[in-house]
RNA sequence: GGACGAUUAGCUCAGCUGGUUAGAGCACUGCAUUCACAUUGCAGGGGUCGGAGGUUCGAAUCCUCCAUCGUCCACCA
């Protein structure tokens, strides 16, 4: 019997192993691939691999998402890694605009009683930054904990000096090729937040409402339904659908008329957009308070008359109503069509109301003026070598999105979600993205009275202001396979490191983020951002709910990772998980792969113990028939497990990884090894030593990826002459 | 209203391009156990793959319809 390492006797303590383990890795250098080229692990002339990590929000901790995502972009770095490419892992966090400025300010509130306006836009500025940066460090560690093996030396974050380069120079070439525009638009306003959000920041609530019929005045020839009465003294027309013999005889007349105190103007408007058998089948247009009343009076050029401010209260010209919240005016407008006769019908309906999903203020729709995307407005694309779409050709932000996929520039997986995506693309319009608050990319525009300048920088000259609001934090987040790359510098990294391979992330934010990184890498520098999106579903709790703070059923990934080990944490999340596909966890699941890191670590302290007379690198001796078999059989799960990972099977690969470790390796070829390596027969014992390191070795090598602390523990007390780390072995191809 | 997905053992889920007696983990039952590991081993029970049709030599897998559940998008005034 060989003498052990002292740790082998006891079972598998990954507490005291995992940091010590990272420690390791990141003194090699070798997360780093200029490193790896450096020392000679990788050829200078590899194919590249590349993953950007889907940066956390630098305010948050990390939760169950974060690690299934980490251990799945971690699994396809370290396979891409030992087999021999050239692999870069790029790290970052995001300022997630809105949810930290509403964190620390609500903070601010709470401790301090003060709000944004007092501190004033510098000094909540700096206490903002400050709380970030304290946060950003806490994530980052949690990230490492799971053994992430990033280069953290290119790390990036979506508000620094670098990425703000990157975010001016984008929206200058945008707003002078005309795609970015100002303009009055109805916008979604978050009356609690005071800013505006885009169509994707809205959650619908069900609730019920009361629909009310009714007519402007006595004499008014057509009745209309609403279920925000309080709106319609903002009416300029009543719309009807072109082909409604009802109401034909009115179509091009116009009525003075007062409602509930206040004089209206409405003219009687034909309208393909009217369903003429909803309600009366005539609509009220209030184009300054729904979006498509306002696209109705572009069309028919109505005038605009907003009644409700951005505080969600009344600014009509009329002393009962004025100053009043709307559902006040609601109340009063109502009882006024009673007093006059004028309801005719009211009845409860259940409607979806929007709300904010950062704040949960009540949206209110209004006229302001701000800053857009044009999705659907031609331009000419000088360089483009996405399919579909030609250099020098006219093209618009939208195409560009749809034929990235159409054309199988970017694959999406599961498969499925891009008909989903096509869905969106095709109901896609203008992306809103200026922001009323004041943590963000500042919008790189200057105004001095009719002048209007849009640079990198401030002009030198006096007396111009700068646009105070800021940009959506998607609009950074979009630019992010390039602008961590050094863009727009033409970097080295940019040349080699760009289109990235795999965009992993979760399948909610696929129109957020991923539809926008192809919109903004398209336009910026004519390629695909990534050649594949590979999404995961939701982590659940056991019971299949989602994970909440409100609930308290979360499931601390940190808290597993201590009591379990990562590497089980990361076994449990990553086995039978198949992509766009939901998956629950629980402690029981990650106790029972703490039991496989166990049992990987007994196999290896019996084969340590019993194969004294071998090492790794002994020559093949001659082996048995049966050890023949033994050898055809490890090859042939080489190969499934490789080509699983080569089509990001990451499910199935673990899968059988587990299975063949467990119920392969340990119960039978351990098993009926143990009469040879008791045997007097010497050759036949060797024989089997050798088969026994071969098919552990082999094992932790491909094991590595899923579970890489355990893996590089065991390696480093292999018997062998290099001692060099697992994560740079070469990837095991035994045929 | 539109789209997408799911329905397989008690539970949670695999099953890649249709191919011999449908798999795993957990749970369950029985037995074993100083020999790497009780964070163990061996053996076993349990499924007419949601329903109905169809294509095929052959269907959990492809097509049609139905049912139930879930998700996303749009939002009607």
């Amino acid at each position: 019997m060989a003498d052990l390492p002292e740790k082998l006797s006891k079972p598998y303590d990954s507490t005291s192993t995992e940091a010590r383990i990272y420690e390791r890795w990141s003194e090699s250098g070798f997360f780093n691939p200029d490193t790896c080229i450096e020392k000679g692990v990788t050829k200078p002339d590899a194919e590249p691999y590349t993953i950007v990590l889907p940066p956390p929000n630098v305010t948050g901790i990390l939760h169950m998402g974060h690690a299934l995502m980490i251990t799945i972009q971690d699994v396809m770095i370290r396979y891409a890694r030992m087999s021999g490419k050239r692999t870069l892992w790029l790290p970052g966090t995001d300022h997630a605009a809105i949810a930290t400025q509403s964190k620390v300010e609500k903070d601010i509130y709470k401790k301090e009683g003060k709000s944004r306006h007092d501190l004033g836009r510098e000094e909540l500025l700096r206490r903002i930054e400050q709380f970030a940066q304290e946060s950003h460090d806490t994530i980052v560690s949690q990230i490492k904990s799971f053994g992430a093996s990033c280069d953290w030396s290119r790390e990036a974050f979506t508000l620094d000096a670098a990425r703000n380069r990157a975010v001016n120079t984008v929206f200058k070439k945008m707003y002078d090729d005309g795609l970015i525009v100002r303009k009055h638009r109805i916008v979604n306003w978050d009356p609690k937040g005071q800013t505006t959000i885009s169509d994707d920041e809205i959650v619908y609530e069900e609730r019920k409402a009361m629909m009310y019929t009714f007519k402007y005045s006595k004499d008014f020839p057509i009745a209309i339904s609403t279920t925000r009465p309080e709106t319609k003294v903002g009416d300029t027309a009543v719309a009807v659908h072109p082909d409604d013999a009802r109401y034909q005889q009115f179509v091009g007349k116009e009525y003075h008329v007062t409602f509930c105190g206040v004089p209206l103007h409405i003219k009687i408007i034909a309208d393909k957009e009217v369903d003429p058998a909803f309600g009366t089948g005539a609509l009220g247009v209030t184009p300054a308070h729904s979006q498509i009343d306002w696209e109705m009076s572009e069309r028919h050029n109505l005038p605009v008359i907003q009644v409700i401010n951005e505080f969600a209260k009344m600014m009509v010209d009329n002393d009962e109503l004025r100053g009043k919240k709307t559902t006040e005016a609601r109340e009063i407008i109502v009882q006024c069509l009673r007093d006059e006769n004028l309801l005719i019908k009211e009845e409860e309906i259940a409607q979806n109301i929007s709300t904010a999903e950062r704040t949960g203020g009540i949206v209110e729709p209004l006229p302001k003026l701000q800053w857009w995307v044009a999705v659907n407005k031609p331009f000419t694309i000088p360089h483009s070598e996405i399919s579909g779409i030609a250099s020098g050709s006219q093209t618009t932000l939208k195409e560009i999105m749809r034929a990235a996929v159409a054309e199988k520039g970017v694959g999406i997986i599961p498969e499925h979600f891009e008909k989903t995506y096509f869905h969106w693309i095709e109901n896609l319009r203008d992306w809103c993205i200026s922001r009323q608050i004041w943590y963000g990319h500042r919008i790189p525009v200057w105004y001095r009275d009719e002048e209007v300048y849009c640079g990198l920088e401030a002009p030198t000259d006096a007396g111009w202001e700068q646009d105070p609001d800021t940009l959506d934090t998607w609009f950074s987040s979009s630019l992010w396979t390039f602008s961590t790359l050094g863009w727009p510098d033409a970097t080295e990294d940019l040349k080699i490191y760009h289109p990235t391979n795999v965009l992993e992330t979760g399948y909610e934010i696929l129109f957020f983020w991923v539809a926008r990184m192809i919109l903004m890498t398209g336009y910026t520098l004519g390629t695909v951002p990534f050649r594949t999106v590979y999404l995961h579903g939701t982590v659940r709790d056991a019971q299949g709910r989602k994970m909440s703070k409100s609930l308290g059923n979360g499931i601390d990934p940190i808290e597993i990772a201590q009591k379990f080990g990562a590497d089980a944490g990361r076994m449990a999340l990553v086995v039978g998980n198949t992509p766009g596909t939901d998956s629950r966890i629980s402690e029981d699941k990650v106790k029972a792969y703490k039991h496989f890191s166990n049992k990987i670590w007994n196999a290896t302290r019996f084969v340590l113990a019993n194969a004294e007379d071998v090492t790794l690198d002994t020559p093949r001796p001659v082996l048995t028939p049966r050890d023949e078999a033994i050898m055809t059989e490890l090859a042939a799960a080489t190969v499934s497990v490789t080509t699983h990972l080569d089509n990001l099977r990451l499910h199935l690969a673990s899968e059988e990884l587990y299975h063949y470790f467990w119920h392969t390796f340990a119960d039978v070829i351990i098993e009926e090894m143990k009469p040879r390596l008791n045997g007097s027969d010497a050759d036949s014992k060797k024989a089997a030593q050798w088969v026994l390191l071969q098919v552990l070795t082999t094992n932790l090598k491909m094991l590595h990826p899923f579970i890489p602390f355990i893996t590089e523990e065991l390696w480093g007390m292999l018997p062998r002459e290099n001692k060099s780390l697992l994560i740079i072995e070469p990837w095991p191809n035994l045929q």
